[in-house]
DNA sequence: CACTCGTGGAT
DNA sequence: TATCCAAGAGT
């Protein structure tokens, strides 16, 4: 494979500075600013992250305020953004940019991965768009176009990939604003050549493309299926006291939705009739929390589905009563009014859940 | 290294 | 509805 790096630096470069987006994260080169972005951007849309970097930056104008927020308040900055471990990671490394690094940023990918959160690939997007250094960010984009440009069959799957990429993408960067190359690469990836029907035609890298010129660029980038969702049964319990509170609980620390609130749920071994889940719900509210629950009904209707990436929930609604002086020592939640439901972080499947009960009650 | 960890848009 | 997938990282 023999190419002009030249002319492909300069068609490039042309061709972003023409055509580059203008996105808030764009406005500097402050690493704060860029690590944050890359942080939310994390197997997430552009389009959907803008907002919330918009407010991240009102809320926390600097590393220092990030790095002192209080942990409700960053949860709920993060709510409805999903992958929550971003957030806790986000304010982890803060905490160290502001102890460990006395506040001064690290200038090199190799030093900037020792921050929680922060893998290769931001390591390198920070390091090339903030301190200028040579090295590939290689994302999704990065795969996609790269593996289309030289038919690499290697599959993106697999962490071993990376190097192989690395290794093609690094004699094509410039040595002048690397970090101008690989945001280039990742317009180029979300605009043009995209996953399906890439707008060939105006790829400004088209000729130098072997898939193109061999009409096999839907072969590329080479990617092991994932599995399918794990379909997984879970009853859902509505409990208001008698002035109307919910009874929200506090998720484990560990596992999915970690930390975040929502009504109590219970996992079902396997699908179980009413019956069953009356008797789950009436013996695991005994059991582990001590509680006894109070005209305890099936809400009815159809069950509340919610797909995370490797989870397929299917929630059957309760309805119950608790008195309001009920011991919670061992419920590891609180009573929420409706009118200060806002101020917990909750996850997308519990505004669901609460959608549809208000829907059917009322 | 295979698996875990969300959400919403596109098709 | 089913599937893919979008600027991945941690374990």
């Amino acid at each position: 494979m023999t190419i002009d790096v030249n002319a492909f630096q300069t068609d490039f470069r042309n061709w972003y500075q023409t055509h580059k987006r203008d996105l808030p994260w764009r406005r500097d080169q402050e690493p704060y600013h860029v690590w944050l972005s890359e942080i939310m951007l994390q197997q997430t849309r552009v389009d959907t992250v803008i907002p919330y970097y918009e407010k991240f930056l009102k809320l926390f104008p600097t590393v220092q305020d990030l790095a002192n927020a209080p942990e409700d308040q960053l949860m709920k900055a993060w709510e409805g953004l999903g992958y929550y471990s971003r957030a806790r990671n986000l304010q982890k490394a803060a905490r160290q940019i502001v102890q460990d690094y006395n506040g001064e940023w690290p200038t090199t990918a190799k030093e900037l991965q020792n921050l929680a959160g922060v893998g290769p690939y931001t390591a390198a997007a920070i390091a090339s768009i903030s301190f200028n250094e040579k090295i590939p960010a290689i994302d999704g984009n990065a795969f996609r176009v790269f593996s289309r440009l030289f038919e690499i069959k290697a599959d993106i799957a697999d962490p071993k990939s990376r190097q192989v990429f690395a290794a093609a993408i690094l004699p094509l960067m410039p040595d002048a604003a690397p970090g101008d190359f690989n945001q280039a690469v990742m317009d180029l990836g979300s605009m043009i050549a995209t996953p399906k029907e890439p707008d060939i035609a105006h790829d400004p890298l088209r000729k130098y493309s072997l898939s193109y010129a061999d009409g096999t660029w839907m072969d590329y980038p080479v990617k092991t299926k994932q599995k399918k969702p794990k379909p997984v049964s879970l009853v859902g319990i509505v409990i208001q006291n008698e002035s109307g509170a919910f009874l929200l609980q506090r998720r484990d620390h560990k596992g999915v939705l970690a930390d975040l609130f929502t009504f109590p749920l219970l996992a079902e071994t396997e699908p179980l009739d009413a019956a069953a889940q009356g008797r789950l719900i009436q013996a695991e509210f005994k059991e582990s929390y001590n509680l006894m629950l109070a005209d305890l009904k099936p809400l009815g209707g159809k069950p509340v589905r919610h797909t995370f990436t490797h989870l397929k929930w299917t929630i059957d609604l309760w309805t119950a009563q608790l008195p309001s002086d009920a011991d919670l020592s061992y419920f590891p939640g609180e009573w929420v009014a409706p009118s200060e439901s806002d101020r917990f972080p909750v996850p997308t499947v519990q505004k669901k859940m609460m959608k549809r009960y208000l829907a059917t009650v009322s």
